[in-house]
DNA sequence: TAATTCAATGTTACCAGTAACATTTTTGTG
DNA sequence: CACAAAAATGTTACTGGTAACATTGAATTA
């Protein structure tokens, strides 16, 4: 159909009657083209359309200006807020963000790590921890900085951003029980490695109380009808349950919902508590009990970091913990109830 | 760090003692090259850790086996079936789908465009159907071919996919109509193409019956609280409402929750309508009306589509209708009601 | 056995932007 | 006005995978 091909910056030049390094020169910095020719050249770009073209500068090493991040799903919410923070660094600094999902799967993390790096991104953002040795080797051999979010690792690969999602849910547990709850199940979904540091916070605290811990998992993605699904078996399992502490807010969600509906009291007779504290948690009555997570600046970190490493920065702190906090009234004290 | 450089063809075909060439053939397929080699190219490929670079064919005009996936937000539910289709058919087929994220932005869904032609995907998929002149032109001159998702616009710049949003409005509002509600207080938020279109489906089902519109809008994006927040606004400003039909599932469960938490009964007292039937519409109680978009198969077809055009493919019918479907027990007609 | 065919591998050229260096033009100053 | 300094522009070389064509050598056939 369109057989004008896509122009280059020859293309460009000759029109303008100088050669394609003035064209180049323009584009990166339009100050070191004469005044005098900025009238011509911008007509000519606009009237040819010229699109860039990373690959040539990419093909002799130069760089991208593009950074990758690795989403374990595109489409949960818990990234939106990490992607926000990423990009109110990287847009002002001129580095295009490339997004690729994996699907909570190492070894599809591996083929879109290759994928990023076949692009030549200039530096790469995870959003695990737990990778193949494939894909250290080859982040190793690219030799781009590269940031883990979320989780802060014993041996990141390079930095890390996160916190400390044992210690988090250690603390809600012990709230929980400072509150009178004596059986406390985990419903637990898709086994990834940050619910495992989640459910060893909780085995922590109900040791340290003497308590017995209760887990009700699926490998299943969770889902909001999956959150009411794990809260019907962990009351079917343990009929004295008096508080669930749910892996995520999707799940505790439903599973408010389903304790609603059969006419059980929150939190006086269930306690529940979620974890991430999304928007969805402030719309139930009473309000989800979360651990809100520093997700933007989480971002925010994570890109200033990598972009730093990027020009040369060194950070001897290879792992920042950002903390967390607790939002108890609702859900698990009754005190802030509407 | 990491001295060795990133090593290219040229090396791993000195180390097993061949030209670069018949490295490449056995990158590209393994059987035009003799299987006595294949176990040396293996050993030497992993011994030396090579990444593959697509930026030299990229350059010589070869494609990049990658297509490119705009979407107007990153962690929004509606598009994670959308991705589950293209990549569907994309994994398969051995192409990469990069993402990129405009918030809904017609200036930055040109800047997006322009970045993902500047790394040469081979197509593009776009989920909104209003682009800016300089967007169309770029694509054009790119001379790739292109699929809007989701709407089924009158003028697509090359293909599209998606269904009719006016006539799934004025179905759902006509259902209202049929259970006896009289008035029917449209919810909006975010006023981006799609809410336009369906908020013309309500004015015409509402028009046709002879009963009067009324729109409580914000510019806000949808969230759960924010759809409390408009149904409150709704009950204040239109007492006599009995039904609230809301332009997405997120300010519809919000809206739900809140009626509910204020005493109204849920359809008796104010019937309520989302759209997009997210999988949280039904842990509800009662369950949530929504209308039911297909859009799995949107994202398959139009990935389909976009390949086949790669492959030459000619589609006489530019633009595909997959249609949608009602639920309409639970929150609208009390029938199925638990 | 010579001629033919084909599989396997090698050779050459190419893509387009830009770093580094070279040259030309303009500006500034005594 | 001459000459130095600075600004503007030009020239050259480089990047690495692969298409297209060339060559080699082994197998097959008349």
């Amino acid at each position: 159909m369109s057989q004008p091909k896509r122009p280059t910056l020859q293309d460009v030049a000759e029109l303008v009657g100088v050669t394609k390094m003035t064209i180049s020169r323009y584009l990166r910095d339009p100050k070191q083209v004469s005044e005098a020719l900025h009238g011509n050249i911008k007509d000519a770009l606009d009237q040819l359309g010229y699109i860039p073209n990373r690959a040539p500068d990419i093909l002799s090493k130069a760089r991208s200006q593009a950074i990758g991040v690795l989403l374990p799903s595109i489409s949960n919410q818990v990234f939106s807020a990490l992607i926000r923070g990423v990009e109110s660094v990287t847009e002002p600094a001129g580095y295009q963000t490339l997004y690729a999902h994996f699907g909570y799967d190492m070894l599809i993390e591996e083929a879109r790590v290759a994928m990023m790096l076949s692009f030549h991104v200039d530096g790469l953002i995870l959003s695990e921890s737990h990778h193949t040795e494939r894909t250290r080797r080859m982040i190793q051999t690219a030799g781009i900085p590269v940031v883990e979010v979320m989780e802060t690792p014993d041996k990141p690969i390079d930095l890390a951003v996160g916190l400390d999602h044992t210690a988090a849910a250690r603390e809600m547990t012990e709230a929980m029980i400072a509150s009178g709850k004596r059986c406390i199940v985990y419903l637990a979904a898709r086994l990834d490695s940050r619910t495992h540091q989640r459910i060893a916070g909780y085995r922590q605290a109900l040791g340290t109380a003497g308590l017995t811990a209760h887990l009700v998992e699926t490998e299943a993605p969770s889902t909001f009808t999956l959150g009411g699904k794990l809260a019907d078996d962990a009351l079917a399992r343990h009929p004295g349950l008096d508080a669930l502490f749910c892996t995520n807010d999707d799940v505790a969600v439903g599973a408010m919902l389903a304790c609603q509906q059969r006419g059980l009291r929150v939190p006086d007779d269930v306690a529940i508590a979620g974890y991430n504290a999304l928007d969805i948690g402030k719309a139930l009555s009473p309000q989800l009990a979360s651990v809100v997570t520093p997700r933007e600046a989480i971002g925010r970190v994570a890109a200033e970091r990598l972009l730093g490493r990027l020009a040369g920065g060194d950070y001897p702190d290879r792992v920042v913990d950002l903390g967390y906090t607790l939002t108890l009234g609702g859900s698990v004290y009754a005190a802030n109830r509407a």
